[in-house]
DNA sequence: TATATTAGCTAACGATCGTTCGTATTTTGA
DNA sequence: TCAAAATACGAACGATCGTTAGCTAATATA
């Protein structure tokens, strides 16, 4: 029964969570109207509630959604027993592989959260903390073991999330796969850019 | 002559692009009305007609400062001939001062550009480019003298400006100036957060 | 002092916003 | 088979949007 009725509501329900992050990435969420939303999808804008409570509702599933998937991949790497270099390596190719798998959504999540109100925004906060944490950890625990120098972990998490998170900004398409931007990014931010050589 | 003496303020105009600044910084251009914006400034909605043509010809002056100064303030250290890693980190300083005596202003700079219509958008662009090709020829020189190790340009000045653009965003006050975090994030893209010691 | 410009106001325009109501149609579960 | 649930629709509500019109008062210019 549940899921006969799952079953049948997800398609829509799914696509009218597609075509949002589609539209509230391109065209930010303020400025994409349901009237846009309901266009896209090819039904009445009457129609989307009944799927959604709101606008903010999905922009809410949207980030809840995110959220859970990023903390889902990283979670089971979070607790490896592994070198902090090559755990913080891999983390970051898990991250941008799921920002790269959900181009739009991850737009969304990273520039429209704001518009969230409570308990969403508190919700998405926290969870994004959650996820932050995870990567201090490894940062921390590399430190603490000789094998990072970090001077300031909360700027040092901003690069490295700053970095990932705007990869794909600039290019439509990108050229790169996950795997390789991650890695390059990764050897930017272990080893840096200077050569050894001193003039 | 009397209100000269009598005015402190600025003049209209420019307070209103201030208050427009904080305004679509914090709430964003979609979000934030010109009726908000009057109530902040302390007019009538209609008023702003008076300074402005539209509300698009606020968030373009805006942007239009911002990339001007920007510009303008880098553009003498451009020239320089200088060592490529000191150029660079130089360069980052005064990116990261102009950032930070206009938090606003750069937010929406960085943030509200998409919402410019043309011709401002592709002037926007354009100006945004020559600044991040200035960035560029700088790593360009450096790698070709032997100082950087840069194995695609793109993303090295996709992480350098995101690093940059965004260290300011978490804490709503700094604690740090911008030349202190200038130089953090300039050493983590320089000499990495990797020790030496390999166990 | 006479005139032109600037800057402010009240009021309201048409458009669009998110959303709701009532109802028809389709799909589902017993 | 049949009632109920799910899904769609047209129409419209009140609110808010950017903007304009028309007017008044202050200020600058001559």
């Amino acid at each position: 029964m549940k899921n006969a009725l799952l079953k049948n509501a997800k398609p829509r329900k799914a696509q009218i969570k597609e075509k949002a992050g589609q539209l509230f990435g391109e065209r930010g969420y303020s400025a994409g109207s349901m009237r846009q939303l309901a266009r896209i999808v090819g039904i009445e804008p009457a129609s989307l509630y009944n799927h959604y409570a709101s606008k903010e509702a999905i922009l809410s599933e949207i980030c809840e959604d995110m959220a859970a998937q990023f903390l889902r991949s990283i979670e089971p790497l979070a607790a490896a027993e592994m070198r902090p270099d090559l755990q913080l390596q891999k983390m970051m190719r898990i991250h941008l592989d799921v920002v790269l798998q959900n181009r739009y959504a991850a737009t969304v999540f990273f520039h429209e959260w704001r518009y969230l109100e409570e308990p969403y925004l508190s919700n998405f906060k926290e969870a994004r903390k959650r996820y932050r944490d995870i990567f201090g950890k490894v940062l921390s625990r590399g430190a603490s073991e000789g094998y990072f120098a970090i001077d300031d972990l909360r700027i040092t998490l901003s690069v490295l999330f700053s970095s990932m998170n705007w990869a794909f900004e600039q290019s439509g398409d990108p050229e790169m796969s996950a795997e390789e931007v991650a890695d390059r990014i990764y050897k930017i931010i272990s080893r840096g850019i200077l050569t050894d050589r001193k003039i």
